[in-house]
Formats: structure tokens, sequence, C-alpha cells
DNA sequence: AAATAAAATGAACGGTGTTCAGTAAAACAA
DNA sequence: TTGTTTTACTGAACACCGTTCATTTTATTT
């Protein structure tokens, strides 16, 4: 019926442009400081309105989650190019480095905050996104150790150690905990330990 | 004078008493799900009074902060006894990760809440403790290069990355970021891949 | 045109951190 | 000992929060 179509479109739209909002003072002012109120206001219709199109606030914070992760793994499938498995890994890295560096509040909801993980939980699902992502570098790591990058042959522990390192560094800035350097130097200083780990990988597994 | 003494005994004694309660329920509760008249209530007091010791629950926090990060370094000491810098320095890896582990919320408190930083910033402070712990292992990594265990001549870089990588192990367990493992086998993969990290450093820097 | 359903409103609810006017208790001075 | 001053404490008020809901408005159906 083409009356039930545009009201699902327009529905589509209307959560869209809840979401474009939120986002958008997220990202401008942080999570903390971000209420349903003020996503309200930013839209012009009441409080209530939002809780016609999400369940509640974290539903909204999910949704941004996982569009959060699709971005992440759109910037991961650059890398598919690269033919050599260890530069693929390597640049991998580096990406997901920026990208954390770069949208430090969607960091935050991706692999920071609690709310999303207890939203799988209550609908007691997966982690899919951080699977996916997860899978994509365990992939990577397979095919180094077949190159005979990586002499031990342990796919979970390397990959694991791995993403350790770079969410180690990127949560490491993003909650400033990086003041005994200069100002000036702190990102430069991790993506020097960065490419630091990179050796490290390179001459030994 | 006897009574100025008497009062400020009291006066210590009194912030006691709201941080070993605020701790307890910081701790059985979480930070989110504990408030200032949930403190007040387990010491029954008024909220208002805890303002007369506390300037504001950021300063608490603070507090707790500083307290916890005591404690880390006193684990961290234990290991100034072991001759061997390479081993001192993984031994205090496995340390930092069991404080970690056993303490989530008070490494949520050191490491991941942004309120402490805030706190330091308002205060035009630095961030002592955080700079005491990572000279700590500064110093074990210097003693590592000086004894031919590290061949790269970069105690920051080797630091920061090291530091990273226990770092990023913990919080992807505190932040419950492992559901791609089976549930009982989380700790133990992310301590698996903390020796397959201390394999690596064995080998090539 | 009337009845029904859907969308929206905005105040109410129960909570938060913090402040403050008023009260009670302690300390001080006469 | 009594009156005054200072300090400690109370608990409601304030402005905010997420969420719900009684009511109104608008859209759809009959």
């Amino acid at each position: 019926m083409g009356i039930t179509e545009r009201k699902e479109r327009e529905k589509a739209e209307m959560k869209r442009l809840i979401m474009n909002a939120a986002r958008k003072l997220f990202i401008e002012q942080g999570f903390e400081k971000t209420s349903i109120r003020n996503i309200a206001d930013e839209i012009e219709y009441s409080p209530g309105t939002i809780y016609l199109y999400y369940k509640d606030k974290s539903e909204l914070l999910f949704d941004l989650h996982q569009e959060s992760f699709q971005k992440l793994i759109e910037q991961f499938q650059r890398v598919l190019n690269i033919k050599d498995p260890f530069e693929r890994l390597t640049t991998m890295g580096r990406y997901y480095m920026q990208y954390g560096f770069e949208n430090p509040e969607l960091y935050e909801l991706m692999f920071l905050m609690s709310s999303p993980i207890e939203t799988i939980e209550c609908r007691e699902e997966i982690w899919e996104d951080g699977h996916v992502a997860f899978d994509m570098l365990r992939q990577i790591v397979r095919e180094c150790i077949d190159a005979g990058y990586f002499k031990i042959d342990d796919v979970e522990g390397t990959s694991m150690m791995i993403w350790a390192n770079v969410h180690g560094l990127v949560t490491i800035h993003l909650r400033k905990r990086t003041t005994m350097f200069r100002e000036g130097e702190r990102i430069p200083r991790l993506e020097h330990a960065y490419e630091r780990f990179v050796e490290l990988i390179q001459g030994r597994i």
C-alpha cells in the first residue's frame, strides 16, 4: 500500500533525523554532556517523541555503535588490496589507530563504553561487529603465519596480542594518560611506539 | 591546642569514614550506580555533610584514584627483588594485569575514567601517580637495554609499547570485548596473549 | 463526516550532584 | 554559668537526567 510504504519511509527518515542529531551532539560535546532532551531540542521535537522510534538511549547508542563499526570495517577493507600480508597487517594497525585518533567519541562507544555490550547481553545476541573486525585481523595473521612471517603457529594468541597493542595505544591517548609527554608529542609518541611494535613483530614470531 | 588537634583528628576520621563507604559501594555496585546519597546513607549522614569534607564527587574519586595507585605501586615494588631485569619486567607486567583483573573498578578509575585527569587539569597539577608508575617501567626497560636484552636503545618507545600491550589486554577484558572466546577461557586467553608478547620481546629488541 | 489510529506533546516521576537556609551542638568569652 | 559565636549537620530546593504517560493533534479509515 502506498500509504504503508510512505509511513515506513517516514519512520526511517525520522530515525535518521534523530540519529544524525545524536551523532552530531555526541561528537561535539561527548556522551556525558548529551541528553535525550538536547537531542530533542536539536530536531525540534519533544523528548517523548524519541521513545516512539528508539526503545531507550541505549538503543540509540547501539545503533551508532554499529554504524561506527561499519565505518571502521570499510577502512579495513582498503588494506585488502595490499598483497604482502605483513604489510597488510601493519597498515591495518595504522588505520585502526588513525580511526581512534580521528574519531575519539566513536571509538569510545565501540570499545570503551559498557552500554553497547549490555544491550547485546539483554538481547542475548553476540557482538557481531567486534567479531567481524577481529576475524579480519585473524585472517591476516593466518596469512602472515602461512607466509612464514610468524614462526609460532598461534593465530588466536598473536591476534589478541596485536589488537591489545593498538587498542592500548589508542585508549591511553583518548583517556589522556599521555601527560608524561609534551603536548605536541603525544600522538607522535604513540605512533612511534606502534612502529616499535611493528619492528618487534617483524623480527621474531 | 588539644581541642584543635582533636578536631583535626576527627576531620581526618570523617574523611576516612566517607572514603571507606565510597570505596565499598564503588567496588560492590560500580561507579555509575553509586550516588552521593547512597554513600551518605551508608554512613548514616545527610548528603550535604559529604560536601563539608570533599569539594565534590570528583574530589572523592580523585582521592580513591591516588589510593589505588599506591596499591599498584606497592605491587610493583615487590618485583624490585628480582635480579634479572627482563624477569623483573615481565613479572611486573603480570602483576599489572593481575591488579586489573582483580580490581576492575579501581583499574577503571585509574586508567579509564576521565574525572581524575579533569581534576588534575583543574588544579593545574601533573598526573604524579601515572608518571611514577611509568617511570618505574622506564627504569626497568633501561636496565634491560643495558643488559643487552633489547637491541634498540629506545626507552620511551619501548616502555610505551609495553604498557600499551598490558593496558590493552586489561581494558579489553574489563569492557567485555572478549566475547569471541568462550566464557571460561577469556582471562586465560589474555594471559596467553601476554605470554606471547613476552616471547616476542624476548627475541628481538 | 464521524470514528479510529498514529504521532506528538510536555509534565510527572524517581533519580542525580550540589547548594543553602535553618537547626543543633561545640567552643569561646565574659 | 550564661550568652555569644562558630562549626557541624540536616534535608529540602534547585536544575538537571532518562523514561513514562495522560492528553491533544493529526492522519487514516470507514
